[in-house]
Formats: structure tokens, sequence, C-alpha cells
DNA sequence: AATTTTTATCGAACCGTTTCGATAAAGTTG
DNA sequence: CAACTTTATCGAAACGGTTCGATAAAAATT
């Protein structure tokens, strides 16, 4: 069926090293062999078998994308992970990587499985999404020495990384709570993410710090926790309102938004008159009724650099962490306070 | 670094080819020296090299999951995505396949895109979400016997296909529309997805099908086709809301459903007081205010069955389309005809 | 007891590449 | 022109598994 590299060699009447030669661009092959083994492989449509060329040369030219957490919250999270993966794809394609999808359903399960994928040396490398505080496996990566870059910080109990992407968590919380202060706003509710990710750990920094900054008192009933879900920006809205009094939201994610947005309308506050809402960007910010405002912490930026990082890892280079910048969108849910 | 068959076979005072038959199960090995094999096994953390095994057994046990479209919206597409690949995965997972992400930005790229992945033997089969009508690749996997199966109704003129899985459109369509209709709806407006896609195709008979079956008339302007987007949903109902009448919107997809629930709040118009409307099942459709009224497709058994169809096929066994069935969620959403 | 069958193990070949040392031809130098 | 260097090509040995035919030991049959 398919052509081997021994078919396009005797169809060129050169030796099998020499076409291995002359199809990788090695150096020392005349230009009238390497065009006639070129053409051969044309004629007999030969591709080299993947297998093989991995075995040879010890290297699959494949990346895993790990996901920690059960697929079922972080695909969920909003189009977040879409343009994440968009990212990725796209660094990968650049230099022929190709990228598999690796999950597992509960924590536990992780380690046995990593040691297999290592050991079995199926992936080249290893790209995290949100690391959280347990990771156990990366144990298991530090002493197999394959590389592996974060998306998004690591706890500071993990040192031995190649490298990570994430964006200035602390400022992103920071701009979106000033930007409420300024216009007016003392009592704002903070939505924050689960805390078992480094980033809800760094927004409640950047909130305090926002707080702290312009002589707000932080509140402790107003900085909640929640999954990165519609139901969850859903309840703890429908929760609080009647309960304790805020005028602006701080909700960074946007199914937690949608869901906080939809609660709102159920309590029969407006936005942005009764409350204020800023959250993180996807398509749907700006089409919301009333249009969101929203931060942009650019996920497929974020994607692409970590693949290209990995990549560079890869490629025998050191790598140093690397700080998406995020920018502002200013739209109509957030106004001055009444 | 890693131990080899060879260092296990030493270890436990056997042939490597007696090795090899103890770690896979093979007949005509003692117990003891299955036992002896494993325990080398085990004391040297072997874990065999996955590059090597393909290539000696000309199987990758990997499948890929293509994209057709461009990343962007599919992935975009609600998490219909997410529960797809949480059913594929799942079903990889009991087989020890892997899974690897391939997509082309352009439809003219992904010929000879797939024509590299076929020749050289990267993965085993392909999984194919949203066959669309011009499908030219096709081709290439039928010229190569590698199999595939598709997650939705291919055209009608591919036919060598191994299977796919799919909902039965026409019903999906149909029991949405009837639904509508017996609570006294006589204008129904139906938000298709593109009609590049089959089940759009499928869903516009049902959609007809249920209103010739209760005599209402059909008319051209309430039925329109839309991207698979919020903006879309949200644009459709901006532009219709005063230029045509209906009191009912079937729309299809989470993410244009979240558009058109929008459009209508700025529009000033009630659900379903004003408009009742009828959505596919997410998330948050449940949480929603109001609650909306949806079909459950269920996607993730679509992933699953349509994995567990390529699996089947890669044994050897035939295999046939494969029907999930949808089921009905009747919430607040949907009320009779003022 | 001699013959056949079954069972357990082994060595060698193979999968399709790349890589490396050897070699011959061509080019350069003294 | 002899001696050395460079250039182009080749054959064989990896890479790390699986598979298959051969073989010897054990069990069953005559």
């Amino acid at each position: 069926m398919g052509a081997t590299i021994r078919d396009v060699a005797k169809r060129a009447g050169v030796s099998v090293s020499t076409a291995s030669a002359a199809l990788n661009n090695k150096p020392f092959v005349t230009p009238e062999t390497r065009a006639r083994v070129l053409q051969a492989a044309l004629e007999l449509n030969y591709h080299a078998d993947r297998t093989a060329r991995s075995l040879a040369v010890g290297r699959t030219h494949q990346i895993a994308l790990l996901i920690p957490a059960s697929l079922e919250h972080t695909f969920s999270a909003s189009d977040f992970f879409n343009q994440l993966v968009r990212g990725i794809y796209k660094a990968c394609g650049q230099e022929d990587y190709s990228l598999v999808l690796y999950a597992a359903e509960r924590e536990t399960d992780i380690v046995p499985q990593m040691e297999r994928w290592v050991r079995s040396r199926s992936v080249d490398g290893f790209l995290i999404t949100h690391p959280t505080w347990g990771m156990l496996y990366v144990d298991v990566l530090e002493e197999s020495h394959v590389p592996y870059v974060f998306i998004g910080r690591p706890p500071e109990t993990v040192t031995t990384f190649a490298g990570y992407v994430d964006n200035d968590n602390v400022q992103v919380a920071y701009d979106a709570t000033e930007h409420l202060v300024e216009l007016g706003h003392q009592h704002i509710l903070f939505i924050n993410g689960p805390s078992r990710y480094t980033y809800a750990h760094d927004r409640t920094v950047g909130y305090r710090k926002a707080l702290d900054a312009h002589g707000l008192p932080f509140q402790a009933e107003l900085l909640v926790e929640a999954e990165l879900t519609f139901v969850d920006g859903y309840r703890i809205v429908d929760r609080l309102c009647g309960s304790v009094t805020f005028t602006a939201i701080v909700v960074l994610n946007p199914m937690q938004a949608l869901g906080v947005v939809h609660a709102l309308a159920k309590h029969g506050c407006k936005v942005p008159t009764d409350v204020a809402v800023v959250t993180t960007e996807c398509e749907m910010a700006a089409y919301m009724y009333p249009p969101l405002t929203a931060v942009d912490i650019r996920p497929y930026q974020l994607g692409y650099e970590a693949a290209r990082m990995l990549l560079r890892c890869l490629a025998g280079e050191t790598v140093a962490p690397h700080i998406v910048p995020h920018t502002f969108v200013v739209r109509d849910s957030t106004s001055p306070v009444r």
C-alpha cells in the first residue's frame, strides 16, 4: 500500500541513506540527486511513516494538552478554553507538532496515568492548564526530564517547571476594581474563581490592593468564591441580593457573569443603574444587553505563547515566564453610582 | 534512563520474546514465568515504548478528532462541543486510545493536510465532526482505507463512510415546533444553523412537516439561517422585531438562544408572555431567567457513541449508523399564546 | 518403550525510519 | 604527481518493541 523510503530509493537509483538525506535536506547531497529523490517521492506519493521516524529519532513530535481537573468545568468555562486551544493549535501547526488531549476525571487518577504517558514516551512535552495547589504529578515529570509548561502561574511549592504563561492577575483584579471605585462604588462584590487555582489567590490580592489604595474598607462578605459556571454565578447573586448591599460586581469569568446578569434580572436589578458589572472579555460581552465592560485576558495569546514556549524548550532553549498583557474595554454595564 | 523490554527479560531470566508474551497476556506462559516478568517490569518501572510498539504492530492506538471548519465557531458553539469531547475522551480511555486534535483554518487546506496525516500513518482512524456538503477529503480517506466515523449525518454525496452518529434532526425540529403549535402559536420563527451542515437541512424538513401536520401555512420570512453564535442570534431577532410578527422562536443552539433572549430583552419583549422560546439543552438553560424549554440532543452520548463506533471499526467489526434519541424538557420559556 | 501431541521458551527476523562509519571519487595542496 | 582533504554515496547498525518458526521438555497416546 504505502510506499516506503526503500521504494523511493530504488526508483531514484540511490541508497536508502541517500534518499533519507535528500528528503531531510541534509548537506552533501548533489542537487541532481536530491531532485531525483524528490521526484521519485512525489511519483510514489511517499510520506515518511511517522511512527518509524519517531522511533528512530526518539521524538514523537507530539505534545500533550493536560487538563488536570475534570474536563467538565474547564471546557465549560466559556470560550476561554476554545480560544486557548486555538492559540495552542496554531503554534503547534507552525512547527508540525500535533496536539494530543490528556485529561483525567479525578485528580487522584493523574499520577499513575502520567507515569504511563511519560514512561511510554508517547509525547515530547506537556502543556498544563490551570495548575492547582496539589499537583503531585509534577514529580513524575521532573524525574523523567520531560519538559512542561504551565498555563497559569503554578503554586510556589512547584519550582521545577520550564516556564509558565499567565496574565498579571493581581493587576487584572486591581484594574477591574479600581475602575468601579473611580465611578464612586464603595460596596463592590467580588466573585472569585475556585481557590484551588492560583489566579484566584492573585485576584484576591489585586482586589484588596485596589480597595486599600483608595481607602475603602475590605468587607469579607463581599468576597465570594464560586465554580466557573453559569449556575454558580447565578446562585451567588440570587442568595446575596437583599441580604448584603453592593452596587457593583466584579466577576471575571463570562459564564459566571451570565449567571450574575440573569440573577440580577430575576431580582429586578437593572444593569448598570442598580448594579454595575465588569467581567472578562468574550464574544458575547459586546452583544449582551447591556454590553458588558470587560477585561480582555487574551486567551488565544496565552495558548499561543504557552505552546511556543514549550516548543522552544524542546529545541533546547531556556525559557522564562511570560506575562500576557490584558486590556480593558469599557462598555455600558458600568456607570457612576447613583 | 527508561528500561527496555530487554532489561526486563534479563532481570526475569527469560528471553525477550517470552517477556513480551508475558506482558501481553499471551497464552502458553507459565504463571510463575509471567509473575517473574511482571515483577521485574514493576521493579524497573517498565512501560512499553509506545512508538516502538506502534511500529511493530502497525497501529498507533491514536484517533484523530477532525474539525473541518475553523476551530473558532465549532468550539464556540456553546458547550455542545465540550460535552461531545468528553464523551469521545471517555470512550477512547476505555480502550487505551488517545485523542489527537486535527483542525484546519480553511477548508481548502484540509486535503493536503489529510493526505499527509493519512499517508504518514499517524492515526488509526478519524472522527469527523459536522460534515458539510463539500468534503473533498473523504476521497483521500477512502483511498487509503482509513476508517472514519462522522458526527452528524454526512451529505448524500458521501456513501463510503464506515458509519455515523447523529440525532434524528427532522424529529428534533418537529418536536420543538409541534410543542409550540400545540400551545396555540401560529407564527413561529425558526432560526436554523448554517445550511452547509446537513442537520440544518433536516431541521428545516422537520419544521415544515410540523406546520403541515397542523394545517399551518409556511412563511418563508420566518425561516432564517444564522451562524452558531451569540451575535447572529442577537442580530436576527434585533432585525426582525417589529418588521415581522411572531409569537414564538425555535432556536436550536444555546449560543444563538442567548443572543435571542438578549435581543428580546432589548426590545422589551417578555419571555414567555410576549414570545415563547425553545432551544437545545445546556447547563445554563435551566438557570436562565426564565428557565428555557429545551430539547436535549445529548452531545456527550453522541461523542461517546461515535468514538465507540470508530473503535469497533478498528476492531474489524462492521457498523451501522446510530441515532441518539433526544428528549424534551419543558420549562418556563414556553407558554400558551396570549 | 516408542511415538505423537502439547506446552513453554527461545532466537532471529521484521516494522520503516535515521545515523554513523566506511569508501570511493573529486578537488586541493605542497 | 603524491598526499591529503573534501564531497557524495553507501551499507549496516541502531531504535524498542512484536511475531513466527524452531526446539526442547513434558504429557498423552499407541
